[in-house]
DNA sequence: GCTATAATTGCGACTATTCGCAATAGCAAA
DNA sequence: TTTGCTATTGCGAATAGTCGCAATTATAGC
């Protein structure tokens, strides 16, 4: 039962219902990356009462709130990840769809000179970029 | 008439449709960024002989040969853009959905850094970044 | 413990995009 | 110029995600 994300939520004026109780537990449960419809999925085992949108919803609310990331890794569905689990960006192929998970370092500066040039805040913390991995290259 | 992409397509293999030549003209017509609604409008007032599936593929196709770029602004649809257009980044405001064109010049580094380091060719050229614009940022 | 109120949920509709499949039609070769 | 092959299209269904709105409910104040 994680009740230090809760505690946050409620700190900030959000109100605790069953629903975030099950998704916030369903969405820390592996450590990997997962889908609105697998947390949707892990939850009906145990009850019927959830709907997908609040699904949608909740994780919007953690996103917004910093507490999860929203990443596309061109599988067709957006994956959300604790942001406690550390920033590290993805190398997404637009051929083969394989991803490879890249130190955060390499853009580490690109945002500090996005902010001094552009006052813009990036958040670069779990990125994707597409292009093509290195088998996928034309290789003349 | 933009014969220069037709023939590229035609060069590389691909057919030459009626349907790719309208989308390809409507693509171009604008400076601006086009979504694939947009251009499937703009055909429409011409002829009704398009489906909207066709806008897609036919997208798709143009960015996996090079010609377009895809960009993610954030406002509900995908926007396409000729390759000739020129880099440039695009950052996205989280909050309040504003979009900041930027020097494509503050990437081009990353892009040679990720070929070194991990032999991913990364395409930069019309990414987009997302994070807070200067009045959406906490201001303590 | 009750009540009031505003946040949250469920539901069904809607949007953007993709996909499978049968019908159509470019284009190379005869 | 006709033919045949296969790429491409249209269509309708499916998927991921969002939205408006009425019903429900968490929580602050009594």
């Amino acid at each position: 039962m994680n009740t230090i994300l809760l505690n946050i939520l409620r700190q900030r004026g959000y109100r605790i219902t069953p629903q975030r109780e099950l998704i916030l537990n369903a969405a820390m449960q592996s450590q990997a990356h997962v889908t609105a419809e697998t947390i949707f999925e892990r939850v009906q085992q145990h009850t019927q009462a959830l709907n997908i949108a609040t699904v949608y919803r909740t994780l919007d609310l953690l996103v917004t709130e910093g507490l999860f990331r929203r990443t596309d890794l061109g599988g067709g569905s957006m994956v959300y990840a604790p942001t406690e689990h550390g920033p590290h960006i993805h190398l997404v192929c637009y051929k083969c769809q394989q991803t490879l998970e890249a130190e955060y370092q390499l853009v580490a500066n690109l945002t500090s000179e996005i902010q001094q040039r552009h006052h813009f805040s990036a958040d670069l913390h779990h990125v994707s970029i597409f292009g093509l991995c290195a088998n996928c290259q034309p290789s003349n």
